[in-house]
DNA sequence: CTGATTTTGAAAATCATTATCAATTAGCTA
DNA sequence: TAGCTAATTGATAATGATTTTCAAAATCAG
């Protein structure tokens, strides 16, 4: 049976004051700078509860980290600035239906899509160098 | 300067004969278990110098891993199969365009988009289980 | 309150990837 | 072809994120 414990809490609460998306590492700082004594593998096995009940989105940052947000929407795809970490969710029926389209097309089944945009917002645009 | 040695050689040619998406581990396994003796390190900086100079495609897989696939085309997404590995690469002028929409819409500039699909072919269908 | 079971957390174990650095090698030049 | 020099290699150590371990602490039911 699964327990009500303050660490699941305090995960879950901190979640929902982020902004964007953050690492388990990231939150885990956040909640021991808050004051929070809990530990990093509780952060992680919380996370992972969260994102498996769907209560939690999650993905790869392109440098191979997993990213987690709170969510409560069903489904939805993200544009985050790689430099401040704002992140937008924004709703895209027509890839949904290309996505399952596509899928179906070549016998695909049970797809699971990746779409995510990261590029610069307008605030961080001018601070990075541009594309070589 | 960039020199020629047999093992980036080795390294690209062993990407081409690949059917999917392989790790840096996995195709190190394989140049290995086909008698090479090249080494770990070097199959990593051969990928990336590869996947930086465009003749590779690289994306992370779900489970957090790097996976490279030999790519000659400027610009493409895949669909992939969780359990056999099948790539199929697909072309998607409409969610490219809608990309840059949404990214611009939103004042993002220089977008990278990661659209991926993972799911099943129809060969693999009947071997794994059901979504619960 | 008590007992049974789950959860926690510090530290060790994994795993992928990157850095180190001495030895090797490619490609140039004479 | 011989020699030079900088780039490359590879065994291994280092790193960093994530997972596992397991004894101690906490939760929930009765």
């Amino acid at each position: 049976m699964k327990r009500n414990t303050w660490q699941r809490e305090a995960v879950r609460s901190a979640l929902g004051t982020q902004m964007g998306f953050v690492s388990a590492q990231g939150l885990h700082s956040s909640l021991k700078g808050s004051g929070s004594q809990i530990g990093l593998a509780t952060v992680y096995r919380a996370l992972a509860d969260l994102a498996q009940e769907g209560e939690a989105d999650s993905l790869q940052s392109p440098e191979g980290e997993a990213l987690y947000r709170a969510c409560s929407m069903a489904h939805h795809h993200h544009l985050i600035c790689r430099s401040c970490g704002l992140t937008i969710e924004i709703e895209a029926d027509e890839v949904e239906a290309w996505a399952q389209k596509t899928a179906s097309l070549h016998g695909f089944s049970r797809p699971e899509h990746v779409v995510d945009i990261f590029g610069f917002c307008s605030a961080c645009v001018p601070t990075v160098p541009a594309a070589s």
